[in-house]
DNA sequence: GCAACTGATTGCAAAATGCAATCGGATTGC
DNA sequence: GCAATCCGATTGCATTTTGCAATCAGTTGC
């Protein structure tokens, strides 16, 4: 890990962390896309990300510490990337970016409606999100009932995107 | 302004207007240390940021919307950046970035006592920030007594710069 | 056996960055 | 009045990072 740091301010050390175009990208795609494989990652970037890009950014957040790899039992070939503490606690900062994102830019209506119900539910819910990341990523016990959060986040999504499809159809 | 983006979602829309090195910084040196010229942001940054790129994010963040420019009455020469409330509504996300990078990041405790006092202030404290803000740099109207929350923070901060010289000293 | 899929790596062109020197005009010190 | 200094940049250039396409070797399904 690199360890000589422009200065000590924090946001300086955070901008250093992922004050890039993808690293939070990738980490957006693994916390609320449920991402774990390179190819589900490479494939499902709407962004499109380049293999190259992806595989730089996979190996810097690991040394950083803000991701680990495993293997896949189901295949041998297959890796599977997991978020550390570090990088489930951004899912406050997430929630504020999409917030800030969603009034000052020309935001989509479909991929805002998942940034409008985490900013609806505000910390709790925030809460929630990372227990559940916890139990996905970290195995940590969960006691949750009822759809986990990202389903929900998910469902509002499809449903905004089959009123649009119905309006334009009819 | 450029209009072509990589997609309509609000985390990447943001990631592309300060997804880069130095974009934060800039508006970070503004917001925290009151800078509003050129010289000012470029002898001023401990981070050491070069004059062209100044320029080009000077006029990068004009083109988005997250600066103005004017001419300073003191000096025929000299420009005075102002804050748009675009800008000015980054507060709770610098305060969410310097509030996770004082947990998981090597800071230096005086460059980061002004995040703790921000963390420990809350949302209530981050709302008198920003009126100060609107007041500096968009003319609004103020109507808060006693020290400002920009005083405040630089007076933690040379508190502990002030221990620490008498600590080395003692 | 072989096509499809796995997580990557390589080569190369283009863009961004860092750094030092410099610009013309404005102001200050004396 | 005149030199020194300060003003917001701009220029040139070497280095680094990025984006894109092609490719790799091992694994799996059939």
């Amino acid at each position: 890990m690199n360890t000589d740091h422009r200065s000590g301010c924090p946001i300086n050390l955070s901008l250093e962390v992922f004050g890039d175009r993808w690293s939070l990208i990738i980490l957006r795609d693994m916390i609320f896309g449920g991402r774990r494989h390179f190819r589900e990652m490479l494939n499902g970037s709407i962004e499109g990300i380049a293999s190259n890009i992806l595989a730089d950014r996979l190996k810097r957040l690991m040394e950083l510490g803000m991701l680990t790899k495993a293997d896949d039992p189901s295949h041998k070939q297959k890796a599977i990337y997991s978020l550390t503490e570090m990088a489930i606690t951004l899912v406050p900062i997430m929630a504020h970016l999409g917030a800030w994102g969603r009034v000052w830019l020309p935001v989509s209506e479909e991929l805002s409606i998942r940034a409008e119900l985490l900013e609806n539910g505000g910390p709790p819910l925030w809460e929630r999100f990372m227990d559940e990341l916890r139990h996905e990523h970290l195995g940590a016990a969960i006691d949750q009932e009822g759809p986990t959060v990202r389903a929900t986040l998910q469902a509002g999504y499809e449903a905004v995107v089959a009123r649009k499809a119905e309006a334009a159809a009819g």
